[in-house]
DNA sequence: ATCTATAATGAGAATCATTACTAAAATGAT
DNA sequence: ATCATTTTAGTAATGATTCTCATTATAGAT
């Protein structure tokens, strides 16, 4: 999605939530449209600089995420990163490397991914659960820490 | 796993790894067999007592999470909860209920699970990344809060 | 059985990510 | 411009986790 049509989706959205599209929000909306993966509070600070305040950042995120515009990924020492939901940017599963702790963002074909959705519907069934989302976390080394 | 056999493989593990199985670890290890899902610390802590402080229960999982008896999982507010890995409660993946936090294990058929394994691999290839785990992670609402 | 070197524990202090609080600044409506 | 409301910056407070260090338990040698 283009950084324009992106910010006017967000817009909206916000707009709806009853919330202000704030120069803050702004930095960290497009500073995510960027990255590769999600991204933390810590290493959005160091993206964007002093600018916007590590509380800000939190702040934030919390509208975002409550607003549906960015959704939360949880990892190894407490850290929370976030990335733009799935409408905004489409589904996609992630490659966690167990030496460095970086997230890459990986979609998968159409075909694949209608077998990963029929297995979640079935093992939800199975469990009485009802899903609403899923991720297929995969672990292990990445190219550079190979 | 029974619990005696279960105690005899740990015991091994640990002994390959010149660690002690001592009582602490061996009420950690216990505690999680006999859990449905992931368990915190102070989780563990309320189901043990007191008789393991919370500092040796932080200890005793590094421990046995560096020997791979124990692996963790990371959830919403910072808390890393432990389950026992996979080679002794075999491979599963996590229904997560986003209104209790609630972390259930369920195991996939192996049609089905050869079709995630198939998957993970070529999404990898890909990437050039080199995969050792992987894990559906499937959010929704569990039976009790749906 | 005792000694000794090493591993493990308990209690609390220190750390780190995150949240809460409060006063000041920005915004939108009138 | 004024007022009510939202948002921000800075800082204090919180909560999970890690670290420290003095003490205790253990395995192996004697």
């Amino acid at each position: 999605m283009t950084t324009p049509s992106l910010n006017r989706e967000v817009e909206k959205r916000l707009r709806d939530h009853d919330v202000r599209y704030t120069p803050g929000r702004r930095q960290v909306v497009s500073t995510l449209a960027s990255s590769e993966g999600p991204k933390s509070a810590a290493e959005l600070y160091a993206k964007i600089g002093p600018a916007v305040p590590v509380s800000s950042l939190y702040r934030s995120l919390a509208v975002l995420e409550k607003a549906g515009v960015v959704a939360p990924h949880f990892g190894a020492k407490g850290l929370t990163r976030y990335e733009l939901a799935e409408w905004l940017q489409g589904h996609h599963h992630h490659l966690i490397c167990v030496d460095c702790g970086a997230v890459e963002d990986i979609a998968v074909p159409e075909q694949y991914e209608a077998q990963v959705q029929d297995l979640v519907d079935d093992i939800s069934s199975i469990a009485s659960f009802t899903p609403n989302n899923h991720a297929l976390e995969i672990e292990g080394q990445c190219a550079k820490c190979a």
